[in-house]
DNA sequence: AGCACGCCGACT
DNA sequence: GTCGGCGTGCTC
C-alpha cells in the first residue's frame, strides 16, 4: 500500500489543500491524475497525485483513521514528477490555488471531447535549408551554449543582440545540440501570430514531423492531440506563445525565450505567472538541468540587471548580418516646430524626409502608438469630456466609423460623436489629441499621389486583411505604411529607407515606473524596421520631451547607457529589480464593498507586517481604471524589498486564508486579486 | 465546488 | 404524510 498526497480539481479555495489518500495500486507516480472518494460525494472526483509520502508513520493517528482509497488511476492523462513539483512551487510564488498551478500543465478543456487522433501535418518533411554561415560573434555564442548543453548541467544565457544580428541561426544550433544530446526543446515566441518567420525557419530545419507548434487557434482536442505527442515524446521540440512552457517535455534541455523583455510572458489571467521565472525554475529541477536562453535587442532592464549581477551569462550579438550599419536617427523637437507656427502632426522635417525617400524610390513607415482620430473630445463650455458610460474612461473619437463614433478602448462600447455637449448643449465641443486616424489623413494631403495604408486594430479586423496589407507593402505596392505597434515588431522589409515615430510621448507619458524602459524598447523596435536592405536607413522621432533619457539613449541606439540610467533610477526608487511590487486589486460591483475590501486588508497587513516594514504597504487607492464595465476597483500596492518576497508572499497568503475561513460564515461582498510584479498599474 | 443532509412550508 | 425548496457544513 503507498500513500499519496492529492490535489482535488475544484476552484474552491476551501478545498486548496493537500489530502492524505491510501492507494493500492503500484503504478502511482507524482503526477498521477486519480478518481477519489471526496466528501460526501456520490461520484469520485478527479485529482492529481502531487506527492508520494515514503514514511508512511509520519501520518498521524486522527488522519490515519480518516484516510480513504484512490479509486482510479487514470492512465491516459499523466503529469511528471517534474510539472507537478513546478506547479507546486507555482502556487507559492504567485499565491494561487494548486489546481490553477496544475492546469496549465493539463491540456486544455479537462473534460474536452477527444476525437480520434490525427496528425494534421502528416507526411510533410520540412525542407532542409541551405546552411547559413555563422559570423564569429554567432560562432562563439553557438559555443558556449554548446558547452553548457553537453555538461549536463542547469545553465543560462541572455543573448543581447541588436535587431538583425542572426539570433535564429543560434537557436536552431542551439536546439541541434540539445537533441543531439537526447533532450527536448521548448523554443517561446511573444506572439505566434507575428513570428511567422522563426516558425518556419525551425520547420524547415527539424521538418513538420519533429515539431509541434501550439498555438491559440488550435481547438481544445487539436491541442491534446498535440499535448499527447509531446507527452509520449514523438515529438522533442515545441514552439509556442507563453503557455508553451508548460508544455509536457521530459528531459527538457533547452528553452528559448525570444524578445524576452515582450509583455506577453507575462499572464493576465490566474496564475498571474512570469514565463521566464517557470522555465528557469523547470529547467533547474533535478530532473532537467537544461539551458535557459533569453534573447531580445532590448532586454528588460529587470533581465539586464541580472546579466550584470551574473545571474545569466551575457552573450553580445553587436554585428548585424552582412554587415548592414544601423540606420542613422534624428530628433524633432515639437515644441519648437510648434512655435514656428507649424501644427500639424507632422513635423517640416519629417515631411521633407519623407518626400527625399520616396523620390528615391524608398518606402515609409510611421509609428504611432494610438489608434482612432482623437483621444477625447471635450465642450470648451464647461469642460466636460465625452466618457464612457460603464467604465468612466475618456471615449476615443473614430473618424472612419460610420459617420464618426466614439469608442471606448476598453470595453469597446461605442456611440454616435456629439454635435453638442450632453451636459451644457454647447456646440463648442472640441477633439483634442491624434490617432493613427487622424495621421493618415494628414499624410494623405501631404502626400496625394502616393499610395497609403494604416495597420491598426480598426483597419485589420477582417482576417488576412493583415497579412494581406503586408504583402502589399512588402511588394512595394505601398509606399507609406501607417500604424501602431502592431508593425514595429520583427517583420522584415528590405526597401523601408524612413522610420518616423511621429510621437515618442505617447509611450513616455504613461503613468507607470516603466515607461522609459518601454518608449525605448518600442523606438528601437520600430527604428529596427529601417535600412534592412542594402541602403543606410533613417529614422525620425517626434517628440515634446527631447531631452528625456530614454529618447536621448534610444536616438543614440546605446542600450548600455540607457540600462546605466535607469538602474539609477530603479535603484534609487527601490523599484524592480530591486524590489518586487505587489499590487492586490479589490473588485466589487458595489464601489463601498471594494473600497472596504481594500481597507480591511490594509488594516491587517500593517497589524501583521514588522514595525519598520509599515512603511512598505501603502494606502489603497482607487484603481487608475477604477471602474471598468460597471465594476468598481480599488487597488493597493505593496512594495517588497528584495530578498523578501517569501516573506511578503506568505504574510499576504496568511490575510487570504483567514478570509477563506470567514467567507464560510458570510459570503464575501468582494474579490481580491493578487499580482506579483503586474506589467502594467490598471 | 459539489454534494448530502435536514429543516420547513405546501399539496396530490 | 411526503415532496422538494434551499440554507448549512464538510471534504484525507
Amino acid at each position: 500500500m503507498k500513500y499519496v498526497n492529492v490535489v482535488i480539481d475544484n476552484k474552491s479555495n476551501s478545498t486548496d489543500s493537500m489530502f492524505t489518500y491510501a492507494c493500492s495500486d503500484d503504478s502511482v507516480t507524482a503526477g498521477s491524475k486519480v478518481l477519489v472518494p471526496f466528501a460526501r460525494s456520490k461520484n469520485p472526483r478527479e485529482g492529481y497525485v502531487v506527492s508520494l509520502i515514503d514514511d508512511e508513520t509520519q501520518i498521524g493517528e486522527e488522519l490515519r483513521k480518516k484516510l480513504k482509497e484512490v479509486a482510479v488511476i487514470d492512465e491516459e492523462i499523466s503529469l511528471t514528477e517534474e510539472m507537478v513539483r513546478t506547479a507546486v512551487w507555482m502556487k507559492g510564488r504567485y499565491l494561487c490555488r494548486y489546481i490553477d498551478a496544475i492546469r496549465c500543465f493539463t491540456p486544455a478543456g479537462t473534460a474536452a471531447k477527444r476525437r480520434q487522433e490525427q496528425n494534421s501535418l502528416e507526411g510533410n518533411e520540412g525542407e532542409a535549408e541551405a546552411v547559413e554561415k555563422l559570423t564569429d560573434e554567432q560562432e562563439r555564442a553557438v559555443d558556449e551554449i554548446r558547452t553548457a548543453l553537453r555538461k549536463g548541467e542547469h545553465d543560462r544565457f541572455l543573448i543581447h543582440g541588436v535587431t538583425g544580428s542572426g539570433k535564429t541561426e543560434v537557436y536552431i544550433r542551439a536546439a541541434k545540440e540539445a537533441l543531439a544530446e537526447g533532450r527536448g526543446v521548448i523554443v517561446l515566441v511573444p506572439e505566434i501570430s507575428l513570428t511567422g518567420q522563426i516558425i518556419e525557419r525551425f520547420l524547415a530545419n527539424f521538418g513538420e514531423n519533429s515539431v509541434a507548434v501550439l498555438h491559440s487557434r488550435l481547438s481544445a482536442s487539436e491541442r491534446y492531440d498535440q499535448w499527447k505527442r509531446i507527452r509520449e515524446g514523438r515529438v522533442r521540440i515545441v514552439i509556442g506563445a507563453r503557455s508553451a512552457a508548460f508544455a509536457p517535455v521530459e528531459k527538457l534541455g533547452l528553452v528559448v525565450i525570444d524578445e524576452e523583455h515582450e509583455s506577453t510572458y507575462k499572464s493576465d489571467f490566474t496564475p498571474k505567472y512570469d514565463t521566464t521565472e517557470v522555465a528557469l525554475k523547470r529547467l533547474q529541477d533535478q530532473d532537467n538541468r537544461g539551458v535557459l536562453v533569453l534573447g531580445s535587442a532590448t532586454p528588460s532592464v529587470v533581465t539586464y540587471n541580472r546579466a550584470m549581477e551574473g545571474i545569466y551569462r551575457l552573450i553580445r550579438l553587436t554585428k548585424r548580418y552582412n554587415e548592414r550599419p544601423l540606420p542613422r536617427t534624428e530628433v524633432v523637437d515639437m515644441r519648437q516646430e510648434l512655435k514656428e507656427g507649424n501644427r500639424s502632426v507632422i513635423s517640416r522635417r519629417l515631411a521633407e524626409e519623407m518626400r527625399r525617400q520616396l523620390d528615391a524610390g524608398q518606402q515609409v513607415m510611421l509609428f504611432l502608438n494610438r489608434r482612432g482620430y482623437s483621444t477625447f473630445v471635450s465642450c470648451r463650455e464647461c469642460g466636460n469630456v465625452i466618457k464612457c458610460p460603464t467604465c468612466g474612461l475618456s471615449l476615443v473619437y473614430h473618424k472612419g466609423k460610420g459617420g464618426g463614433r466614439m469608442v471606448c478602448h476598453y470595453c469597446g462600447h461605442e456611440e454616435k460623436a456629439p454635435t453638442a455637449c450632453p451636459e451644457c448643449g454647447s456646440t463648442f465641443v472640441r477633439y483634442f489629441g491624434s490617432g493613427t486616424e487622424k495621421i493618415e489623413e494628414t499624410v494623405r494631403k501631404l502626400f496625394p499621389d502616393r499610395s497609403i495604408e494604416r495597420v491598426d486594430l480598426d483597419s485589420v479586423k477582417k482576417k488576412g486583411e493583415l497579412t494581406r496589407k503586408l504583402k502589399a507593402f512588402e511588394k512595394g505596392r505601398i509606399d507609406i505604411l501607417i500604424g501602431t505597434q502592431l508593425i514595429a515588431k520583427g517583420l522584415d522589409f528590405k526597401n523601408v529607407g524612413l522610420v518616423g515615430i511621429v510621437s515618442a510621448d505617447v509611450s513616455l507619458n504613461i503613468p507607470d515606473f516603466r515607461s522609459p524602459e518601454r518608449a525605448f524598447q518600442l523606438i528601437t523596435q520600430a527604428a529596427g524596421r529601417a535600412g534592412r536592405g542594402d541602403r543606410e536607413g533613417h529614422v525620425i522621432i517626434q517628440t515634446y520631451s527631447p531631452e528625456h533619457y530614454a529618447v536621448v539613449m534610444a536616438a543614440s541606439q546605446n542600450y548600455e547607457q540607457f540600462y546605466m540610467a535607469e538602474d539609477k533610477f530603479r535603484s534609487y526608487m527601490t523599484y524592480p529589480p530591486y524590489s518586487d511590487i505587489f499590487q492586490i486589486v479589490f473588485t466589487s460591483g458595489r464601489a463601498a464593498s471594494a473600497a472596504a475590501g481594500a481597507e480591511k486588508w490594509y488594516r491587517r497587513l500593517l497589524e501583521i507586517m514588522p514595525a519598520e516594514e509599515r512603511k512598505n504597504v501603502f494606502e489603497p487607492q482607487q484603481a487608475y481604471m477604477s471602474r471598468i464595465r460597471d465594476v468598481y476597483r480599488y487597488s493597493m500596492i505593496i512594495k517588497c524589498p528584495k530578498g523578501n518576497r517569501q516573506k511578503y508572499a506568505a504574510l499576504v497568503q496568511k490575510i487570504r486564508d483567514e478570509e477563506t475561513a470567514e467567507a464560510r460564515k458570510k459570503k464575501q461582498d468582494y474579490i481580491a486579486v493578487v499580482d506579483i510584479n503586474p506589467y502594467s498599474f490598471t
